[in-house]
DNA sequence: CTCAAACCCATGATATTCCATAGATATCCA
DNA sequence: TGGATATCTATGGAATATCATGGGTTTGAG
């Protein structure tokens, strides 16, 4: 699975180009399909980034809902339906679509955030405060990392 | 498991070069990424670095938790959006990025301070410090190492 | 025909690799 | 034991490669 790592921030240009970090391509490398998957964040004013294997395992837990439920219903809709599938150039960018830029009110640069199995990508100054307040969160909630579960290991 | 034991002080150089030390890198040597993984305390004024294999095991953990929850939010961005990925060079060297060093106020040089499974990285001067407030909360409260489990508790 | 997207190439900045040296430690043989 | 040699480590500097970015050209859809 793939493990993004780290904050970069690149410039977007004029035609809404944008270079995807080097590492997090490295990670992409193995994938069936060369590029990436975005969507808009239901809690954030930033954007969801996905390899596209992963957007299968997505489908998998939804799943889990019943088909047809309201719940299920939602979530596909918010997920699926405003996905956008972006591949890379031959220099490694993505072009992002105007309606996406303005969503998550990006200027002159774009903050990529790893989280993991996924990234998010930011106005670099939306992204301090998230930051800030993150880490006060996970201070104040005492929030650690639990052990695995389950009876592996 | 890598086991990180003992404190060396190397010299960072104007590119911000740091040897990592040998006994260090020795533990490294089984991991599939050679380099290490840093990121901000959020405790003391210091660097935590751990192995590559490490971070994959908290990313499966962080995967236990719901996608999009709040807690896999706060944790996720606080841990792999401030973490950093440093390969090491040819001779053994990292290379600290300039925010890490003015985060934690290196100078001249900088402390690898070995806690088993995890690493530090300190400001001499500073580490000198918590060294001794760290021998004095054991003294003072008694700390000891609990047994290991499935004996009795 | 027109516009936007895909492709190609150039370039500066940055990061990575390579090599050289010196000090310390370990090894080996007389 | 003692001295010479080899090895490992840390460190400095230079050469090389990679990356992000800007601009231009071609393609293709409507």
């Amino acid at each position: 699975m793939a493990l993004f790592l780290s904050t970069f921030t690149n410039k977007v240009d004029q035609k809404g180009r944008v270079s995807v970090p080097a590492s997090f391509r490295a990670e992409l490398s193995e994938e069936s399909f060369q590029g990436v998957v975005l969507f808009r964040s239901n809690v954030h004013q930033c954007l969801e980034g996905f390899a596209w294997s992963y957007m299968q395992e997505i489908g998998k837990r939804l799943d889990n809902f019943d088909l047809f439920s309201a719940e299920q219903d939602d979530l596909a809709t918010s997920i699926f339906g405003t996905a956008v599938q972006l591949p890379l150039d031959g220099d490694g960018r993505i072009i992002l679509p105007a309606d996406l830029i303005s969503f998550c009110d990006l200027k002159e640069k774009a903050s990529f955030v790893g989280m993991g199995a996924k990234f998010q990508i930011w106005n670099p100054q939306s992204f301090e405060q998230r930051r800030d307040t993150a880490r006060q969160a996970v201070q104040s909630k005492g929030l650690t990392i639990p052990k695995s579960t389950g009876g592996e290991r």
